[in-house]
DNA sequence: AGCCTGACTTTGT
DNA sequence: GACAAAGCCAGGC
């Protein structure tokens, strides 16, 4: 794991926080992960300096068809690179195919060559 | 105000 | 190494 944030409950200050709050934060991180990379949960909280509610950005996605801009929920999967969330598509199945058509392949409900298609958001925003 | 629920993660058995 | 348990905290009711 990179850089590990101070945590404490406070988010990080140089950060803008969006206008609402803990939600459009997750949103403005998840419309920055690349095309064709993933990253998850926990990564996101770490970089949002809410290191121990991973829980919260995926509830977060659960809220993100509602966000004025796309997000694309799809890249973002638990730690171990599983497709934890595709039961909350339109159909099961878009997420994967969502993936597909970036070059990231799914067996199983896993992201092949996770370790490669990771992006991590403390190391490639910074702080 | 209080209780329940997670698209998670870590830790202990 | 599989499984259970427990933190986490914003929203919904």
């Amino acid at each position: 794991m990179p850089v590990k944030l101070k945590t404490t409950n406070n988010r990080l200050q140089n950060r803008q926080p969006s206008s609402h709050g803990f939600f459009a934060d997750v949103y403005d991180v998840v419309r920055q992960i690349p095309r064709g990379r993933v990253t998850t949960y926990g990564a996101i909280a770490v970089f949002l300096g809410t290191a121990l509610s991973a829980r919260m950005v995926g509830w977060a996605m659960n809220a993100s068809h509602e966000a004025f801009t796309e997000v694309p929920a799809h890249r973002v999967v638990n730690r171990n690179g599983m497709l934890t969330g595709k039961h909350h598509f339109k159909t099961p199945s878009l997420m994967e195919e969502l993936l597909l058509a970036e070059d990231i392949v799914i067996i199983e409900e896993i992201v092949q060559n996770f370790k490669e298609k990771f992006w991590d958001p403390s190391v490639e925003i910074g702080m």
